[in-house]
DNA sequence: CCGCTTAAACGTGCATAATCGTGCATCATC
DNA sequence: GATGATGCACGATTATGCACGTTTAAGCGG
């Protein structure tokens, strides 16, 4: 089934299946491939080099999220941003549709996508779908439309007609300020438009919020506070910041901690 | 059966196969063929130094969109990509809407957009919205659908919908192959039916080719050479690569020259 | 807990075959 | 006659498998 493949091709194989197992043992996928176990051993080697994976005795392991890809990922990444976005992509469940609105925040949330899902992911933000561009398991659909640089998304009356068109399982919705009376709040007004739209359609609506934004209010009101699913709140929030909304029923997710 | 194939030809025929299979194994496709395999090898390093597959130990591959796509493909030949796009960029003229496809060139024409134009410039690939975020004077108009990883640009069939709201003044077209005869040519179905969507409502055509491209065809075709308004050749370009086109009376620029 | 045994996994060196790159000759085409 | 494509010859590089001795992990009896 898998003979005659090419040496690169066994390597993508390879990095394949560790993504999917998360490990490789030598002796099996000699056997497999019908190759000695000392071509096998010298491709894990060589994959080892390039820190693709960790050799270890008997076969392989994925390099560990909490040392390798991911810490180089967030090393030029704010850190506080990129610790809201791990705990944000806990919420996204195999399989499903969602929507990855503009923003600093939620590019990070694309970038820490779990590799091995298989998703469709619609953005009004071109640079989520460069971000995403490179997962092969991953649908991208772009909104189209006006394109705003201060947001670095599309907010024009195109976008917002498309999005009658989906039915997104999950939202990451991009806020300037959120407040439990105030709701989630926009600095303009073509913004906050769009995302009026957004909420409409999206099934669960998620926020990351920094701590400099909870309890804030922009001029331009997107939606009620009681409209959230959930919020992912920075691990250093204080309880009294928080309180608002578990009032109103919502889940709070606390960054740099599994869930409650 | 596949026997006296002219050298385009069989450039084209590895390609299609490329994007099928996914692979060439340079000792089949000499036997299949019926040539030496030094001349499979050339080949594909002729295609490999132009990014269109990998070259591996043993044959080639299709180039992966997450290493190939934009990233490498800009940086690999940014000179000569770079003077046809400063030559290119002539043709464009204050007040007018343009629209730019998708491709490492097509980007660097955005990049030399004179800064005190004022446009509207009109896109289905992100990353030249993203590069024209900075320019106040220039309104960005990017087109949404299924965004293709491989071309960096979004191709479904929203996106040619949407281009029947449009009317462009000039057309930057991205070109895979481009030969008077065999006319402008792409790579995949999706990639030629949008273009020749767009080749519809454009008023006029210009297409930036390296050397590489004139005189080759991909498998699909767009559109008949005739209907380009003009080509921005490299300098180094030779009469005889550029005198089938002005026999069809299209202009040609030579870039690092100013216009004859 | 400790040392011993054993089988598996490892690294290294080497042989072999496939593949590669280069230089050169040939041939067709213009 | 110049250009470019093709095939061939040569040495260089690379991938692979095998043999060897060494290291490691795990079980076992004390």
């Amino acid at each position: 089934m898998y003979e005659d493949l090419l040496l690169k091709e066994r390597w993508t194989l390879i990095q394949e299946r560790l993504n999917s197992e998360g490990r490789i043992i030598a002796a099996d996928l000699a056997r497999e491939l019908e190759l000695s176990e000392d071509t096998i051993r010298r491709d894990l080697r060589g994959l080892a080099a390039q820190g693709l994976c960790v050799k270890v005795y008997g076969g392989a392991l994925k390099v560990s999220p909490a040392s390798g890809s991911l810490t180089e990922r967030t090393a030029s990444v704010p850190h506080r941003k990129a610790a809201l976005a791990q705990a944000a992509v806990g919420l996204v469940s195999d399989g499903s549709t969602i929507f990855i609105d503009g923003g600093s925040t939620n590019q990070l949330v694309a970038r820490f996508l779990p590799e091995a899902m298989n998703l469709r992911v619609v953005t009004n933000a071109p640079a989520i779908a460069i971000e995403l561009g490179s997962r092969t398991n991953i649908d991208i659909i772009l909104l189209g439309g006006r394109f705003d640089p201060h947001t670095g998304s599309c907010l024009g009356s195109r976008a917002v007609h498309e999005l009658g068109l989906l039915r997104p399982d999950l939202t990451f919705l991009g806020a300037c300020g959120l407040d439990a009376a105030a709701g989630v709040t926009a600095f303009s007004f073509d913004e906050a438009d769009f995302k009026r739209g957004l909420c409409q359609v999206s099934r669960a609506i998620v926020v990351a919020a920094t701590s400099e934004k909870l309890g804030t209010a922009a001029p331009f009101v997107i939606t009620q506070a009681s409209a959230l699913a959930a919020i992912v709140v920075e691990g250093s929030a204080r309880h009294d910041q928080i309180a608002p909304y578990t009032d109103l029923g919502i889940r709070i997710l606390r960054a740099g901690k599994d869930q409650p």
